[in-house]
DNA sequence: CTCGCCGGTTTTGTATACAGCTTGCCGTCC
DNA sequence: GGACGGCAAGCTGTATACAAAACCGGCGAG
């Protein structure tokens, strides 16, 4: 996107995230365009994109607020990322060449170094995660299903995810990383279902009990 | 959605479907805005729901397409549906309460009325179709499961495949909404989510061969 | 005391002008 | 003859002013 609307909504979305935007609280057009030192217009179009990724919810009279999740809601966000990325994968495995495989390897690879490294650089983890599930969609070779997963599910939630994540956590990623990208490897589409959903389901309970 | 932009989206989306904006045609702003009789603006914001109904494509440099269907492409958005609506009417088994129960069966009473009329009245059809599924959706309970299936997966295709529809197509889809009432009914989610993919499933091949 | 109506105020929707980017064509240079 | 570069036209992005709609307070009637 162009300029100004992009960064009204990294801008947006980045505040939203930081819990500086509060859940609940409602989004007034020109307020936020201040914010941001752009106008109404671009800040209008940065809200309807994150109302779409769910970030932002509309009452029936257009009004925004910063969206309210509760645990059940995020539990269900995990489940349908389950379905639709198992779907995914399933679909990746009949269709993955040895160069894509090798493509999953390698950010494996630089997965592995974030875990070996002294401090641990949960930045450096997200975007090579990132890498990793958006170069299965890629495979997967679905546009339909990447508009859906890339917009709707997988965006709101990881990121708050990945903060609870202490080095253990990581390591279980990592290597059940390892193993999709095996059952890949193998072009076997029930493994590599389970395994995603599994390694889904997973991220869903370091999510809840942080703790633990 | 407020006069102007509803009057955009309503328009040009019949516009689309009808085929009378080609797949493949570029959208210029412009150009529909004297369509609708709208400015810009209004047009700009129907186009991006269109956009995330995956009515319409949008290039790397920000220029619109109407959205060209292959088969695959088709098959896929059944497949996906089936996922979430089979686990709507999962959700929908366990909360469903009588009175709800008794809307279901309220709204498959006026479609044995399409049925039973001596002209086959599709626009009708469409009407109680959608106003079971929502109620469903409705019944699961869960906004954002709605965002994800409302927006994205269910309009684009439902529209045309029902054109393909005759009577016993029409009688068979009937039988199977009294079905899956059944299912709810007995809160039985194993059974309703089986009928609710296997009912989506024979839409999508009445889709593929309207002939047979 | 409650309910509903009414006006000011706030917030969003729409139109329009202008700016910036993309693209495709044409001419020139290698 | 081909390719690269620049120029012009067309389309989209952004800002801003004005219109319409929604909210909120207070006031009056039941």
């Amino acid at each position: 996107m162009s300029k100004a609307s992009e960064q009204a909504y990294l801008e947006l979305r980045s505040r939203i995230l930081s819990g500086e935007l509060a859940p609940g609280s409602q989004l007034k057009e020109e307020e936020l365009a201040a914010l941001c030192g752009v106008s109404r217009t671009p800040v209008r179009d940065a809200i309807r994109r994150l109302e779409t990724e769910l970030f932002v919810r509309r009452t029936d009279s257009q009004r925004s607020f910063v969206a309210e999740w509760t645990m059940e809601d995020i539990e269900e966000v995990f489940t349908l990322r389950g379905m639709l990325e198992g779907y995914a994968v399933r679909r990746a495995a009949t269709r993955a060449d040895k160069a894509q495989i090798a493509r999953l390897r390698a950010i494996n690879e630089s997965l592995r170094e974030v875990l070996d490294a002294p401090s641990l650089d949960v930045q450096a983890y997200l975007a090579a995660n990132a890498e990793f599930h958006s170069l299965i969609l890629e495979i997967a070779a679905s546009d339909r299903l990447a508009a859906l997963l890339g917009r709707l599910v997988m965006q709101p939630v990881v990121q708050q995810t990945a903060m609870a994540y202490d080095r253990e956590q990581l390591a279980r990623s990592y290597n059940e990383h390892t193993e999709i990208t095996a059952a890949l490897a193998q072009g076997d589409p029930d493994w590599a279902e389970a395994l995603m959903i599994a390694h889904i389901r997973r991220a869903l309970h370091a999510r809840l009990s942080p703790a633990e």
